[in-house]
DNA sequence: TCATCGAGCTAA
DNA sequence: TAGCTCGATGAA
């Protein structure tokens, strides 16, 4: 068809397969590197599949034998510039196929192929009889009072919402008399409310300075205990890039994005803020992505993937609680959010703001190798004090679904006084473990190598790993013997305890049920108001909402995460105590944190409380030093699974093989070993763990030898992935 | 004899 | 990854 000289699209398809598939141009077309970017319909297979043209070549020797594409779907490319760079240099890192990261960086509905979405919201305006007609309307009834609310500006249908009620009906009447009309307005043509906010405080306002200082790309830590105030300096810095016309982007953890996080950014800066996260469908998704492409959104607030949004005119990217780990995914392309960030920051050529009270050791590290700039807020904002952190010695101790004595006192005391009191424990369920008393006997999941956590009061099992449910057997399937007992607690556990023990004070658990509905939290909150209550939870209670009559926090159960053998777990372990420990006295109330444990003089607990999180963390970093473990190192992970071990144990001894031929530099090769769950959801796990001195040299051996792992035939018989820089060694 | 299932292969 | 082929198995 075409011309067989006629230069070839090179087009990133969403498939497992590390290579660009070559197609003549859509007829009618002439290839050329401005279609780079741009998405296309091709062939493929028998099946029809939408890549985006990755770049473009000379024809190859068998031009004839090439398929055609079908048809461009963009005018101009859908990816360009800074994005499409530093999407080619994720594919790289990750060493992920270039169409697998185009595809996770593109919202689902683009994608698909569909094509692009309306950005512009609707809205009312009054029109020129409308302005003119105004004082004709007789005042006080509902259509005058909407005509008034629409004299000044438009309004957008989400605004009006907030402003009036039953609007619709007296937009209808203004629309039949000629008086308004409903537009389709950019985002940015509507000016919202601005409200006022605190003065800064002296750390707070250097903080903002230094941002504000910044000429081009500057990485800064802001380092603040809870209460800080950091999002106050973020405010002042967004606002400050707002008033010279640049976008922000800011990243939150997964459980950060509550509608009051979103309503207060609306409030404060006076401009629309587009929401990014999970809890949002595939168009609105689309429309937030496209809005901030054209440059109509001017703050975008999202969760780990909205740092794939374009940002034409960039200013600053902000990355709130920058150690969490919801910031890394887990499976697909794992990336992690807050390093491509800082990729994207540089590339923009613009500040970033990495805020948090407990800093990963990774920013640590690079803040104190001089890397990141280093801001501090020492102090907590208002006359907050700093919570009294005791830690309790439970050994010997008569425990009651696992509390103490003298904490169960505390807790009495504490809602005596009229406090709230948040007890923490990292388990969700009823008990991890059903065992029989009799004989032994625990109940496993057939699937997983792991025990099944005992739910709805002992009635019901469930499998934390895969997901599998079940009801609990009425009798030991092995003995018979009818002495099954929940051993261990749960947060189910302790709400039941604790409502017996405290009988006329509401007690609320918190679990992903009850906040997976919208704000589901939040109303669950409001329904305690300031009354004396117990709020018992996981990690969810960690952050996001304020809980200001909160004077007592309880920490069950720290003892699981002292021991743990993966290198992360005491830093995890600590940022969460931390955390949770912020909760308290966020008042004026100079709020208590109690930790319950069996080993009072464990190194971890000691350090923390003679010297706080700073304390731990250098001794944590020597630790790693020493052990050769990241910062210091750089790992990846090569995982495998499959129905059968030998399959997975060949896969990887071949792919070990495969990488030591390819020249080792140093890099050490571990494995293959067991995954530390060796069967989940029926399948056998493996894996091969890199060790590199240098990243240069980890990613040079990748290179070399992943190709040959691709063609393996063992590749064939498992389902295999790479992890660079992985987060936990599961 | 036909239908169904799973393993293995290919995609430009 | 998805869709297809091919060979083995099983019920009628």
């Amino acid at each position: 068809m075409a011309m067989p000289s006629a230069p070839i699209l090179q087009i990133a398809l969403p498939v497992p397969l590390p290579r660009a598939f070559d197609y003549l141009p859509p007829a009618g077309h002439d290839a050329c590197a401005s279609d780079v970017g741009r998405r296309v319909r091709v062939p493929f297979g028998n099946r029809e599949l939408v890549g985006v043209v990755a770049g473009t070549g000379p024809a190859a020797a068998q031009a004839s034998d090439l398929r055609q594409a079908i048809a461009f779907l963009d005018q101009a490319p859908l990816l360009h510039g800074e994005l499409l760079e530093s999407l080619r240099w994720l594919a790289r890192y990750t060493h992920a196929p270039l169409g697998e990261v185009f595809a996770t960086a593109l919202p689902a509905i683009l994608r698909h192929g569909e094509p692009l979405p309306e950005t512009h919201t609707p809205a009312w305006r009054l029109t020129a009889a409308g302005q003119a007609g105004v004082v004709r309307l007789r005042a006080g009834t509902r259509p005058r009072r909407l005509a008034d609310l629409l004299a000044p500006a438009p309004i957008s249908e989400d605004s009006l919402d907030l402003k009036m009620d039953q609007w619709r009906s007296a937009a209808r009447a203004l629309g039949k008399r000629g008086f308004a009309e409903r537009i389709a307005l950019p985002a940015h043509g509507l000016v919202a409310d601005r409200l006022p906010g605190p003065v800064l405080n002296p750390e707070q306002q250097a903080a903002v300075d230094a941002v504000r200082a910044s000429e081009g790309f500057a990485a800064w830590l802001l380092d603040g205990v809870t209460g800080s105030g950091k999002t106050e300096v973020y405010l002042a810095a967004i606002a400050d890039c707002l008033a010279h016309g640049r976008q922000v982007l800011v990243l939150v953890p997964e459980i950060g994005l509550t509608p009051q996080t979103l309503a207060r950014f609306r409030s404060r800066l006076g401009v629309p803020v587009h929401a990014l996260h999970s809890g949002l469908n595939d168009g609105e998704r689309a429309r937030a992505w496209m809005a901030a492409a054209r440059g109509e959104a001017r703050v975008i607030v999202g969760t780990r993937s909205a740092v794939f949004v374009p940002l034409p005119e960039p200013g600053l990217i902000v990355i709130d609680e920058e150690h969490d780990g919801s910031y890394k995914q887990l499976d697909g392309i794992r990336y992690h959010a807050r390093d491509f960030a800082l990729v994207r920051a540089k590339a923009l050529d613009v500040p970033v703001l990495l805020g948090s009270a407990t800093p990963s050791l990774e920013t640590l590290h690079n803040a104190n190798g001089g890397r990141y700039g280093y801001l501090r807020l020492g102090q907590r904002a208002g006359d907050a004090q700093p919570p009294q952190v005791r830690v309790l010695d439970v050994r010997k101790r008569a425990l009651v679904a696992g509390l103490s004595p003298e904490m169960l006192q505390a807790i009495g005391n504490a809602l005596q006084a009229g406090g709230q009191v948040l007890v923490f424990k990292n388990r969700r369920g009823y008990a991890p473990v059903l065992l029989c008393h009799d004989c032994g006997w625990t109940a496993h999941c057939r699937r997983c190598d792991s025990a099944m956590t005992v739910h709805a009061g002992g009635r019901r099992l469930q499998c934390h790993h895969c997901g599998a449910r079940q009801a609990a057997p009425p009798a030991c399937p092995d003995c018979g013997g009818l002495a099954l007992q929940p051993q261990g607690i749960g947060t189910e556990r302790l709400e039941e305890a604790l409502r017996e023990r405290f009988p006329d004070v509401p007690v609320v658990r918190i679990d992903r049920g009850t906040t997976q509905r919208r704000d589901g939290l939040g109303k669950l909150l409001a329904s305690v108001g300031q009354l004396p209550a117990i709020l018992i939870g996981t990690q969810i209670l960690a952050k996001g909402h304020d809980l200001p009559h909160l004077t007592l926090v309880v920490v069950v159960g720290v003892d699981e995460g002292l021991f743990s053998s993966d290198f992360r777990a005491g830093e995890k372990l600590v940022q969460q105590l931390i955390q949770v420990a912020g909760r308290a006295g966020r008042a004026s109330k100079r709020g208590e944190v109690w930790l319950q444990t069996h080993h009072p003089e464990h190194p971890l607990l000691n350090t923390l409380i003679a010297g706080g999180y700073r304390a731990f963390a250098e001794g944590e970093l020597a630790l790693r030093e020493a052990a050769g473990f990241p910062p210091y190192a750089h790992l990846a992970l090569l995982r495998a699974e499959a129905q059968r071990v030998e399959a997975v144990q060949a896969f990887l001894s071949a792919a070990r093989r495969a990488l030591a031929a390819a020249g080792s530099d140093g890099i050490e090769l571990h494995g293959p070993l067991p995954a530390p769950m060796p069967r989940r959801a029926g399948m056998q796990r493996m894996q091969l763990l890199l060790s590199a001195p240098q990243r240069r040299g980890l990613h040079r051996l990748l290179d070399a030898a992943l190709p040959a792992v691709y063609e393996l035939p063992e590749a064939r018989k498992v389902r295999w992935s790479l992890d660079v820089d992985p987060v936990d060694l599961y």
